[in-house]
DNA sequence: GCTGAATGGAACACTGATGTTCCATAACGG
DNA sequence: CCGTTATGGAACATCAGTGTTCCATTCAGC
C-alpha cells in the first residue's frame, strides 16, 4: 500500500516518476510534431505499452493537462534563470529569450497548445507571466525599451521570435546558435528606443 | 451535361461555384479556430448539407487541398498588390505586411496547416516566396535591409510579425490598424540596417 | 530468492468522424 | 412553366481512436 503521494504534479516510487517522465517527455516531442498523434503512438513513442500510459493517464485530457503543468513548470524555472530583475531590461529579455529557447519542443507545442485542448493554465496569468510585463514596463521606464510598444506586443513578439528562431533551425537548417544569434540581434532592435 | 470545366481551380455553372465558395470560406474560417472541426462542422457553418460538402469534396484531403490551393492564390495575389519591385526594398516589404494582414483567417490557417494536411504546394519554391527572398536580397544591396539578416530569416520574420499581430487583436483586443502599426513600427526597426 | 509492484498484450465495447447511397424536394434557367 | 440541376436528410457501412478488463510475465527492492 502506498501513502498518498501521486499529489498534484510529480509521482511517488522511482519507479513510477521514471514512467511518468519517460510518458511525458515522448508526448511533448511527438506532439510537437503532430498535435493529432494518438495514445498508441506515444506509447510507442515513449517505448511502453498502450495500456501503461491509459494506467498513468486514464484520459486523453489528462496527458494533455500533465503535459502543460510540466511545460509551465519549466517556463517558470527559465524565467528565474533569467533573473529580470537585474541590470537593464532590455538586457533581461535577451537573457529571457536565451532561457526560453532552450525549451525546445515545449516552445513549439506552446503555440499549437490551444488547439490541443482548452488548457485552463495558459491565459491565466502565471507567475512568469506578470514578471515578464512588470520588466518590459521597468523597460519604459529606464529608457532600454521602445516606450512605444505596449508589453502585451512585446511578450507576442519575444515569443513569436522564439518560434521564429527553431523554424529557423528547421527549413533553413541553421544551427542552433545562429539561429539565436539572428533571433537576439532582432530583439535587440526591435525593442530599442 | 456539361463539359470539361471543373478544372485547376475555378468551378463551371455559377450556382456550383458560389456553393463552392460558400464551403471553402466556411472552412477557413472554422479550421483557423479548431483545426480538427469536423466536415459536419463545416457544413453547418457553409449553410449546407452534410451530404452536399461530400458532393463538392468527396474526400477531406481534397477539401483541405481546396483550401491550400486557395490560400495560396490570395497569397499570391497580395504579393502583386504589394508592387515588391518599386521604391526602396524595406518600403516593399512594409507594404506586403500590409496586404498579407488582410488575408485574415488564412494567416492562421497557414500556421497551422502543416498539420492540417501534408500540402505538397508549401515547401515548394511559388512564386510569391521566389519574389520576397528576390526583394530581401535587393534591399540588402541597396542598403535598405540589414545585411546581417539573411534572407530566410527575414521572411520567417514578417510571418511571425504578421501572426502576432493578429494574435494582439485577440488577445489584447486591439484594433486592426493599431496592431497593424505595432507589427510595421517592429518591422521597420528591425530590418533598418 | 521471494513478494508485491509494474508492465505488456490481447480482447472487448463504445464513440464520433468519414464516406456512400437513395429519394424527395427546392431552385435555377431557358 | 417545365425539365434539368442542385440540395437536404435519413439510413447505412466502415474505421480509427479511446477507454476498460483480465491475465501472464517481468522487474525492483528487501
Amino acid at each position: 500500500m502506498r501513502m498518498v503521494e501521486e499529489r498534484s504534479g510529480a509521482a511517488g516510487s522511482g519507479t513510477r516518476a521514471r514512467t511518468r517522465r519517460a510518458i511525458i517527455d515522448a508526448a511533448i516531442g511527438l506532439l510537437a510534431g503532430d498535435p493529432t498523434a494518438s495514445l498508441g503512438d506515444v506509447a510507442a513513442a515513449a517505448g511502453v505499452g498502450r495500456t501503461t500510459v491509459h494506467r498513468y493517464f486514464p484520459e486523453r485530457s489528462g496527458l494533455l493537462t500533465a503535459i502543460g503543468t510540466d511545460i509551465l513548470e519549466k517556463v517558470e524555472a527559465a524565467t528565474d534563470r533569467a533573473r529580470l530583475d537585474d541590470g537593464p531590461a532590455a538586457k533581461a529579455l535577451e537573457r529571457l529569450c536565451q532561457e526560453y529557447f532552450e525549451l525546445g519542443d515545449g516552445l513549439t507545442l506552446m503555440f499549437e497548445t490551444p488547439q490541443l485542448a482548452t488548457w485552463s493554465g495558459w491565459d491565466e496569468e502565471t507567475a512568469a507571466d506578470q514578471h515578464f510585463l512588470r520588466t518590459v514596463r521597468r523597460g519604459h521606464t529606464d529608457g532600454s525599451i521602445d516606450s512605444e510598444l505596449d508589453e502585451e506586443w512585446v511578450r507576442n513578439l519575444v515569443w513569436s521570435l522564439l518560434y521564429s528562431a527553431w523554424a529557423h533551425t528547421r527549413t533553413a537548417g541553421a544551427s542552433k546558435h545562429s539561429a539565436m544569434t539572428l533571433c537576439l540581434h532582432t530583439l535587440r532592435k526591435a525593442i530599442a528606443p
